[in-house]
DNA sequence: ATTATTATTGAACGATCGTTAAAAATAACG
DNA sequence: CGTTATTTTTAACGATCGTTCAATAATAAT
């Protein structure tokens, strides 16, 4: 029992539904933010502006800075997991036992839809989550909110290569993350080194398709044998 | 000619040994500080704090923040090109025409070890590239320090996949880039991933082969026919 | 409608930020 | 050595940072 195990404050009333709107338009800025220039390049008065509200409700509704970033992540890390492993379930539920692709597939294609049509605070989630991955500083807010999902698809593949180390294992699926993240927050950079030719504009589909043939293929060729 | 480009100072005199030797430490505690918490995370305070050097110094050798910074990316840029390139040619010169994981090989090994080998100074500028990389924000030193090798490299590819766009080529290289980037950067979530168990930790070399594996099973998986 | 609780506001705190200016010290050159 | 350019030091500037507090307004509960 920490000092930091302090108990939540008692609410005697429920939020008016005025004040969820604020919070939520306060956390909606501060995803917005924080995915832009990552934690230390979104101010809170960056954040109070961008929320068009005083700064001191962004300390009202958020708490410190930390606790606000913290709860930005979390809000909506629940709805991708549960994206994620619906996804492994309902493609059991529909092919049976999964192939390595198919795995990648549903790791891989829930993230970039999310990121590409759920709408602005998705993509800017999207873009948050490689803050946090690539922050060593937010490993606790990794292991919380997106490990234990990542150990489901790790645990998934484990059968699938009965020869190969966890460790390789584990390695290969990280390769594939931070391919999957670099799509997301940079297609610019891609499509820039492509040069200024004018072909044609590639959409989602053909891109995750693109990028789960790369991982599969990857992991094959790592852990064959 | 725009304002920017302003003629640089004529020097009257030879800088001192101690003045190199100053600056050098300010560049070196510079590089290790935005390596550690990128541009926004690292203060010049902390930067003069950890060269044990008055802040209005690092004004002094460095200039402005960003300039400071351009400066620290670009400093090794050159050396690191140079490695990258010559291995590409001497792999020509010893075995003639190189293969898909040759190429891949001449450009990720290089860079995983100066990373691991080449001493604190390097596996610093290692994880800073991966800021730069990753900061929409510095593209323009990206464009300037790296994006013209990459391009060697992209062009040494074009050729072994003729059906494929150039695009295409590009996306595997940045998903084979961000791959490499995320060990060099974040091996301690592999390994954490992976579990506790005591499994023998693996060596760079190991590591590399497996990256490497991984970068030209992906190519062959996403370019065939 | 009254009251108790929550939400919002405006102002301010101390700390730290990047940057600059002017002496003081050092090193190179005639 | 004496002179001059360069480097280092010390101090301070204004701006912005995260956070807090006392006030006022708004709202749910009685």
């Amino acid at each position: 029992m920490t000092e930091t195990d302090i108990a939540p404050p008692r609410r005697k009333r429920a939020p008016s539904k005025r004040s969820l709107e604020t919070r939520a338009r306060i956390l909606d800025a501060a995803e917005r933010l924080f995915a832009q220039g990552g934690f230390d390049g979104a101010s809170m008065r960056d954040i109070a502006v961008a929320a068009d509200v005083p700064v001191a409700l962004v300390n009202f509704h958020g708490g410190a800075k930390e606790a606000l970033f913290d709860t930005v992540v979390a809000r909506r890390a629940e709805t991708l997991a549960r994206h994620w492993l619906d996804a492994l379930e309902s493609a059991k539920a529909d092919h049976g036992p999964l192939d390595l692709r198919a795995v990648l597939d549903c790791f891989i294609r829930p993230y970039l839809n999310l990121a590409a049509t759920g709408g602005a605070q998705w993509t800017a989630y999207a873009r948050l989550i490689a803050h946090v991955s690539a922050d060593e500083r937010w490993r606790p807010i990794s292991e919380r909110c997106f490990d234990p999902t990542v150990a489901v698809f790790v645990a998934e593949l484990i059968p699938k290569f009965p020869k190969a180390e966890t460790r390789r294992i584990a390695g290969a699926f990280v390769f594939s993350i931070s391919a999957m993240l670099s799509l997301a927050t940079s297609r610019w950079r891609i499509e820039a080194m492509a040069g200024d030719s004018g072909e044609a504009t590639s959409g989602l589909d053909e891109w995750a398709d693109f990028l789960i043939d790369f991982c599969e293929g990857g992991f094959r060729a790592a852990l064959a044998g």
